[in-house]
DNA sequence: CGCACAATTGAAGCAGCTCAAAATAAGTGG
DNA sequence: CCACTTATTTTGAGCTGCTTCAATTGTGCG
């Protein structure tokens, strides 16, 4: 099934005329080569993106080249789902491994809120849920030093990529270059190479050749102080 | 005039009808004391806010005391406003000066955006700046050295509170105690002091006493590379 | 094979941290 | 309004986590 509407269902009850809604708002994928941007900052694009394969992330640059990527997008992930109502883009998002997206107009946007106002709703919630990411990666950045954050961000992917077609058994396809990931991290490349080798070392994870291999999961969260409860999917009527 | 109200209209055209229900949809104002919570973190509030006086912040607490402040929000900004389709915080927001807010159950926002949709958009526009502002904290904290983090985030502040009450002529009420100023910079209280002290001898800007004046908006911006186009109200139907 | 790029390691420097004490400011009760 | 207490700010000193610079090794690929 389309990553992407699966999502929205873990996200929220959503009927399958619902669905079917959607779908059809969702045009064909288009591919994406690795390095790619998806969207250029600055730009004023009409449309939203879901993610159907592959990871992008989303950064902002500074001048002299240093950016900071400011969250991660796994498949079925709507990406920019806010530029709908954003007229200018205020960063970048880049597709880290080849990606397949949909554009999905806002015009098409429109229609189907106003036919289905429940879908707003489910998407509002896909927003709020990158949010709750984007708060979690600022405490891990203000806070956390080297060790501790990097071993955080990568359960955190672990989380996130578990169950999509990235997940590799023991292993994800996590194709991040050392200076990449250092720029996820607030560190720089050197640091964060050593903290990879000590992850190493510890038997907690390792991340090489496009791969994250977790070997101790238990391990590798307390080191990062990781807690998931922040990535459940978050549902309006359930529980209480 | 109601501040939020004043927000929302600048965020968006909304009718007069529009202001009225939104109005209406908003309880009489509470005070808070400052230091108090708003609302607490793990609470499933059934309500969003607005801060109509006062500044407020949210952040998230790590074990050992630490923590990270996430955005400040000034009068006239909504508080977790998309609190309305989380079933359960995970952060907290805390009252830095004493505040008056105005809760809006989320049973009002209901029937509102069912009557009126474009208030929804609107709404979602004021959320939208505030993952601008989040996106923002990120790269200081991330990219920044202190110096120009420093200024930075006062640059912002001197920016968001123009225009409010708590602006006095040059010089902003901003009650933020240094401890406070760090967790937001995420560095630690000695450093920031240290680095308030050079702005001070910089002639740039100084914070003490409840308050920020800015001695040298120019050279300020200059030293925190603050560009404030982020920050500039997003209007959907505007330019082009 | 050989080129280009990414990862690794070493070494030196510094920005920012912690610890700890002194100086100011802000409350509080008499 | 003063004397006292308590919190906040300021300063010093020493340390370390992280950075930068630079060189080496490894890896992918035409």
């Amino acid at each position: 099934m389309n990553p992407f509407i699966k999502r929205l269902i873990d996200l929220g009850e959503i009927s399958e005329e619902e669905q079917a809604a959607m779908l059809a708002a969702c045009q064909p994928p288009v591919r994406v080569a690795a390095g790619e941007d998806l969207v250029q900052d600055g730009s004023q694009p009409g449309f939203s993106m879901a993610i159907l394969s592959g990871i992008a992330f989303r950064y902002k640059g500074l001048d002299q080249g240093r950016r900071q990527i400011i969250s991660f997008q796994v498949p079925g992930n709507g990406v920019d789902l806010y530029a709908y109502a954003l007229r200018r883009l205020d960063h970048g998002v880049q597709a880290l491994t080849a990606c397949e997206v949909s554009h999905i107009p806002h015009s098409s946007l429109d229609q189907l809120i106003s036919i289905y106002p429940r879908l707003a709703l489910t998407l509002w919630r896909e927003t709020i849920q990158d949010t709750s990411i984007m708060r979690e990666q600022m405490v891990r950045i203000g806070q956390r030093p080297a060790f501790e954050r990097t071993a955080n961000l990568l359960c955190e992917m672990a989380h996130r990529l578990t169950g999509t077609e990235l997940q590799l058994g023991e292993a994800f396809l996590f194709p991040i270059g050392q200076a990449t990931l250092a720029s996820a991290l607030g560190m720089s490349p050197v640091h964060t190479n050593r903290i990879l080798k000590q992850l190493r070392d510890a038997n907690l994870a390792i991340l090489s050749r496009q791969r994250l291999t977790i070997l101790d999961l238990g391990g590798l969260r307390k080191a990062g102080h990781f807690d998931p409860s922040y990535l459940e999917p978050v549902r309006l009527n359930a529980g209480i």
